[in-house]
Parts: C-alpha cells; structure tokens; sequence
DNA sequence: TGATTATGACTGACTGGTCAGTCATACTTT
DNA sequence: AAAGTATGACTGACCAGTCAGTCATAATCA
C-alpha cells in the first residue's frame, strides 16, 4: 500500500490512457526534447514539452515544500500555470508524477556521479575538487532538497530508492573506490580498509546537506569548510588550515 | 436530519484541560498496590498513562511508517486498542501527538547525549564505546526510526527541528567536542581544525541510520564496521585490518 | 458492608471540509 | 472539419476532529 489514497478505478475510456505510463524507466517520450530531432518540432511538440517542463518544476517545489502526501495537485497546476486535468495528460497520477519528477531532477546528480573524476593530479586535489563542486552545486542549491525529499519519501517508494541506489549512489561508490584506490596507489591514502566503505568518503557530504534542512536557520554552518577539514582527516595531517 | 441523536441532554461540560505532558499525575496513595493477580485492574490514573502508552506506541509505529500526512488517526486508534475519541482525550490534536510521541521517543536519546563520556581510558576507547552503544541502541533499533523520521519532517515542523537542535545535537556536539579536546590533549588527534567540525566524528553514524532506512535490502552495511575504519581514520590508525 | 449516586473516561457515528481523479465541453492546430 | 489538447466543475472517497450518550469506577450514603 502506498501513501495514496485507494481508488476504485471504475471504468475508464481508453482516451487518456497512456500519457506517462512508461514512468518505470524511460525518462518520457514527449519531454525527451529537441536531441532526437525526428522532427522539426512543431509549435505543439514544443509547446507540450514546455507544459511538460511546467508541471515538474512546480512539482518539485511542491514536493519540496510539502512531501508527497501533503501536496495538493491543485496546487501544483496553479503554480504550473495549467489546469488540474492538463496534469492527467502528462503524468498517470500523483506518484508517477512524483517518481518521474525525482528522476529527472536526479539528472544532473547521475551525470555528474557518472563522469570520470579528472584524473591527473594527486587524488587529494580530486576529492577537493569533487567537494567543492559538490557544495557549489548540491548543497546550496536545489539539489540538496531533492536529495531530502530521496531520504525522506525514499522508504515509502521502493522503487525510488532503488532507483537512486543503482543510478546514483552505486555509482558514486564505485567513484570513490576509484579515487581511494588511486590515492592508495600514489601513496597519499594509507588506511586500504577504506575501500570497503567508501560511504566514508561522503557521508560528511550527507551530513551538510540534512544540516542545510534542518539547522541552518539556528546554526548556519560552512560546509566547504567543513569538507576541508574533512578531506585532511582522509589524508593526513596538513598544514594548518 | 433528522433523529438518532435524541436525549438533549447538554451534559459535556469541561474535557481534561490540557492532555499537556502530565495528564496522568498524581496516583496518590492508591493503585500502585491494588494490582490484583491477573487482572491489572488499578487506578484509574494507572489506566490512563497505559492508555496514553498505548496510543504513542501505536502512533510511533504508523508516523514511521507512513510519515505524519499520509498517517490516519483511525489507524494509531485501531493499533491502540481505542477509539479514535479516545486519543484527542489525551492529544489535543494530531500534530501534538505527532511531536510529543517524537519528544518522547528522544529521551533515551538525550540522555545517553548528556551523559558523561566515561572518561579515564584513550579517547579513542571512548569513541568506540560510543560508537558501539550508537550501532547497538540507534542504528538497529526503533531509535533509527525516529532519526529518519526527524530528518524528513523535521523541515516541516520547524518546533521539533528546533527541539531535536536543542536537546540531542547540541549536546552531542558538545560531548564530541570535549572528546575532541581530551583527544588532543592526550596527544591522540592531531588535528584540532576538528573543533570546529564535530559533526565530522557522527557523519558516519547519521550514513548508517540512512543507509539502513533507505538501502539495507538492496545492499546491506556493516555499521560497526564502518565505524571503525572511521575511527581509524580520526586516530591516524593505518595498519592494515 | 451493600446500595445509591456522581464522575469522567470512553466510544463511535457524524460533520464539514479536502482532494485525487474524471469527463463533458471548449478551444487550437493541421 | 477532424484530431489533438486544455479546462475546471464535479464526484466520491477520505479523514481530522466533535459530541451526545454509555458505563465502569469512585465516592457517598444508609
């Protein structure tokens, strides 16, 4: 059971049908955008993927704002600019919306997990790198409540959270393995045991982005600091910050 | 309209004031020792605070599993053994049960944060032990359930952030940063930048309780483990496990 | 002590408002 | 005109919170 209500599902006609039901893995065939240029986007294409776009950016401050139970859709169609049943046509329901909305927006997150960490130096410049990037653009941004609302609503979407596993948390594992094994190869990273947690590595990461949430009003804290800080634990002593 | 209800009997008059914290006070003389055999028939005001039991216990379970918005008030009754009625008897509404049970479910929590760090050994015996107790009554317990119930709605209840704040991660802090000073002084951490961050000696702790909400069936984590190669870390250990 | 009355804890049907999802109608584009 | 797209009033489930009435227990009386 999810956190919805149950509906009855009465008979249908098969007009609306499918407008999104593809939510399990391909990002959505309308929004896809202009890449796969089969066609040269008329005024309707482009002005589906807008309302599409539309829809999830004021989804997401909803969901945000509020979390999946407690956000109204009606609510989400007036800061769309859009009728509460033009929402039908994109999305099959509030969870498809909800899941396809945290996908996407974990995008970039992917991506950047995904890319090669500009091997070269030495792996402390990498994980400095890696932190900064992180702060300038996760916990200070939108991003970071997205990754709130994952650790929030994770539990109660199965899928979801497995979603994030696999696309982004693996992933990033497997980075940071990469950059300890590296570090370890090179001599600046002496304790091999951390390769079986590279959790390790980011869960000061973690730790900002929650703070951010929950105590930045009453204890603003410096995160890049922080991770500095925390970046001389990994390696060693260092001189004085 | 019409019937059912006839008998305009106004007799209502006052309802138990407050349901504050206190509602069950004062059993005087009585009860404590009228416990017959089987039966627990004592005190009313016995029977109130199992009651009042009851319905927190039940409530903690359908607030962790579901989240505040998506929780009904009709489920905890069902789970409590009472009717709904019953419950706003002892709660003067939902979100009062909702952060009174979370207060109440931190208390343990508090308490093991103000207690004095059992000083004497290496502080790294200390952070063990911390740790140890952490895995033991936090991560693999209820307890998690209440940390990961805070982090995702501790930003829409900004009293209970305030309250958590307060009571459980200032205190921590503190007791970390006394570690981290007593560390120092014995010559065991090197590096004092960590005043400043004590939250960089819990990061790993807050990953596990995460972790095992979010990801333990998809990939299970050896917490203590993970604790220690931190430990190691803090204490510039690197002889190979 | 047993009988009678007072108390207030407890109940659950009910109300009023909310909101996800539908669909007949209207509007645009081709 | 046909096909596709958008609208928003509407429906029906749903649920927090209420309150008239019940009944176990305590308090008082005979």
């Amino acid at each position: 059971m999810s956190t919805s209500r149950s509906k009855p599902k009465a008979g249908r006609t098969t007009r609306s049908a499918d407008a999104g039901t593809v939510a399990a893995t391909k990002p959505s065939k309308i929004a896809a955008s202009r890449t796969v240029a089969s066609k040269p986007l008329s005024g309707r294409a482009a002005k589906a993927a807008e309302r599409r776009a539309a829809i999830v950016a004021a989804g997401l401050d909803e969901f945000v704002a509020r979390g999946f139970a407690a956000t109204r859709l009606d609510d989400v169609a007036k800061r769309a600019g859009v009728a509460k049943g033009t929402i039908y046509l994109y999305f099959t329901d509030k969870e498809a919306l909800f899941q396809e909305l945290v996908r996407y927006a974990l995008v970039p997150l992917i991506e950047r997990m995904s890319a090669p960490p500009a091997a070269g130096g030495s792996a402390r410049a990498m994980l400095e790198g890696f932190a900064e990037g992180f702060v300038r653009d996760v916990v200070q941004t939108r991003r970071g409540d997205i990754l709130r609302l994952i650790i929030a609503e994770g539990a109660r979407f199965p899928s979801l959270s497995e979603f994030y596993y696999r696309e982004v948390v693996a992933r990033g594992m497997a980075g940071m393995r990469q950059l300890i094994e590296y570090g370890i190869a090179r001599g600046e990273i002496h304790n091999p045991a951390l390769l079986q947690f590279p959790q390790l590595l980011v869960a000061p990461a973690m730790v900002a982005v929650i703070w951010q949430g929950l105590f930045a009003r009453l204890s603003p804290l410096d995160a890049m600091a922080m991770l500095q800080v925390h970046i001389d634990l990994i390696f060693g002593e260092r001189r004085t910050a």
